[in-house]
DNA sequence: TTACCTGGTTACCTGAAGGTAACCATTACT
DNA sequence: AGTAATGGTTACCTTCAGGTAACCAGGTAA
């Protein structure tokens, strides 16, 4: 990785490979989602919940559950008083970090952008 | 940028900052579409249409021109026999190149993952 | 004058993504 | 018996992003 090449083919390949990996992370909230664990090892049900503003609960779980098929997430569930599931990215999702990096210190410049100036 | 710190707040200038980036790139096209500026520096409205696998003309043209009015993408054209259109990345729009480039490196990845095995 | 190329626009329609809100199971406290 | 907290699920409904397809306007050229 890191030095992109620039034949036809390589375009080809690494536009396809983007589209590859928007196909996973699609869904409104899939991002914020994975950010929220990023930024957080491990997080529970309810804190992604307050942690994602406008998130319901109902599409929380249907997209923890997706991420889960897509081996992105990890969940535990913590035998507590009242029962208590953790979250956390799996190896494989902890891979997505520096997208996450870069989408937070672009996401920073826009809206100095937008709001300041 | 590149550290990342881990107070309370910080994470949830993240999150938000992760969030406001993606207020941005939504849009079951607009990553692809910035991949291919990404990888052919300029590129006519034809040429991205047929790079865009899937996508139809009112769609190119509708994202274009949002991305358009956020800065991300300049448009010129050309003055020549059949008029042509040029597209390109704005200086702020090609600050995403990272993420592009890591979004490729992943997608890349996850082809291997989910196709071979 | 018919047809083709460019880069679009317009009207119309549909499906699925997502919102709302009520409900559920378990344990525990009072 | 009632209530609270956990982490969900279910049913129902609505919106709008996006798809399809036809059309447009300027220029060319046979």
């Amino acid at each position: 990785m890191a030095d992109k090449k620039h034949s036809h083919e390589d375009c080809k390949k690494n536009i396809l490979a983007v589209h590859d990996a928007m196909d996973v992370l699609n869904g409104k909230w899939t991002i914020s989602i994975i950010a929220v664990l990023c930024f957080h090892q491990q997080r529970r049900f309810s804190d992604i919940l307050a942690d994602v503003k406008g998130i319901s609960n109902r599409m929380l779980s249907k997209e923890l559950k997706e991420m889960e098929m897509h081996k992105l997430v990890k969940r535990t569930v913590q035998d507590t008083q009242p029962i208590t599931v953790l979250y956390e990215l799996t190896e494989y999702g902890r891979k997505l970090q520096s997208v996450i990096n870069n989408l937070s210190d672009w996401g920073h410049e826009h809206r100095k952008k937008v709001m300041g100036k």
